[in-house]
DNA sequence: TTCGTATCTTGATCTGGGTCAAGGCTCAGG
DNA sequence: CCTGAGCCTTGACCCAGATCAAGATACGAA
């Protein structure tokens, strides 16, 4: 496909080591990207030094706005990744000229914000053990259905976050979170092999945990 | 323009009285719109009756997704209201022939994006007073927008929400939202004519008990 | 006018999760 | 082998905000 080459053409790739961070929130950012291996989050902070974390980055998602110059928030490596970059002006000019490109962008940019709001339930309403279950029940989705294993028989992953990444996500202490995640594996809904990788016997036990419907979430 | 000719073409309008709700999370939906006139909601419900709400629609906002045939949430009418609608079908069609539609939704969609994510912030880490202190100003910079008065010189404007839908939106309870509300007057922050009319006297001051640092607001 | 309903305020008390503090585990480097 | 740095866990205590309860205010209908 033509486009495809166009992309093609002014496509660069970058790496990062785990830890790095890749834009600051105010930087100036001339290009965009997605990500091609790793994970990174966005995250904002207050002066006083509180973080929200707003968007995790897995293999494909996309990052960067067109029509703006500054990043919003802080892009943060949080294991070692791989982006693809597009440097913003000719990827803005190739917008214009192939309606493709922003009909897929805005897919994608509604399925995030379905996301920031299947989110927003979690922070506002949901209790720190459902916020746990929540958590670990999209991670648990998303690497089933990269990993292509389906949803049958009992999961395993790796957490890619630490305690207190997976506490800025859910507007949660680490400790808080570390009680949790304790008590999720007393009560059978997980079990742990040192202190990230999880199995999970039963992902409608651990979707009740979440407070969703347990089907709600089968949509994958 | 042609494409507006057209867009005239397949619209029409709706009304819909206080307090209705206009869409039922989950049923089928075969139009999008927007908003002419009035205040709308859309908000999320647990099982158990917990709810958050997750989007506020005031005048011009766009409500839908093309390429989705069920909603998400509950839309809720706030206010009397009159929606300029398109049945879907041909909207999604005329998406496809006019690009300029697709890159015009994906401008809408990414402010809401950003905007929910400014949302997580404030549900994920913010107190009860500054988050009380976020919506009003949220609220006030929307009014002053819409009403082309400056942000110079005292603000004033009404409420358009009940206690129990800021509480919905903040992640708290109405007592909470009252209290706090009552402490922000009393600290002279705020002032109130009734329960509903609010004078900002100095929106700095405003955006500090917001936690925000006063000057990231003014990109209106 | 009175009544009823919806909305809001305020007080008293309780509790989930935050805060502070003290270790434990693991692994890389010396 | 030991040491130190990250990361994680657990305990003790505290407090912001939830919960429970009792009115107050506003307003339209009878």
């Amino acid at each position: 496909m033509d486009e495809l080459e166009q992309l093609d053409r002014i496509k660069y790739y970058r790496s990062y080591e785990a830890g790095q961070t890749l834009i600051w929130s105010g930087d100036p950012m001339d290009f965009v990207g997605s990500v091609v291996t790793g994970i990174a989050t966005l995250t904002q902070t207050m002066e006083d030094g509180r973080t929200q974390m707003v968007g995790l980055l897995l293999p494909s998602d996309f990052v960067g706005r067109p029509g703006r110059d500054s990043s919003a928030y802080n892009v943060v490596a949080t294991t070692d990744i791989v982006m693809c970059c597009f440097r913003k002006k000719p990827f803005e000019e190739m917008m214009v000229r192939t309606p493709h490109i922003a009909q897929r962008l805005l897919e994608m940019t509604l399925d995030e914000l379905d996301a920031a709001r299947e989110w927003m339930l979690v922070l506002g309403r949901k209790t720190a053990r459902e916020k746990i279950a929540s958590l670990i029940a999209i991670i648990a989705r998303r690497d089933a259905a990269l990993s292509m294993q389906g949803m049958r028989g009992p999961l395993v992953f790796d957490l890619p976050l630490t305690r207190e990444a997976m506490a800025d996500y859910l507007g949660l202490t680490l400790e808080t979170v570390s009680r949790q995640v304790s008590a999720l594996k007393k009560d059978g809904v997980i079990s742990l092999e040192g202190k990230r990788r999880v199995t999970i016997p039963d992902f409608n036990r651990l979707l009740e945990e979440a407070g969703d419907d347990s089907d709600g979430g089968m949509l994958i």
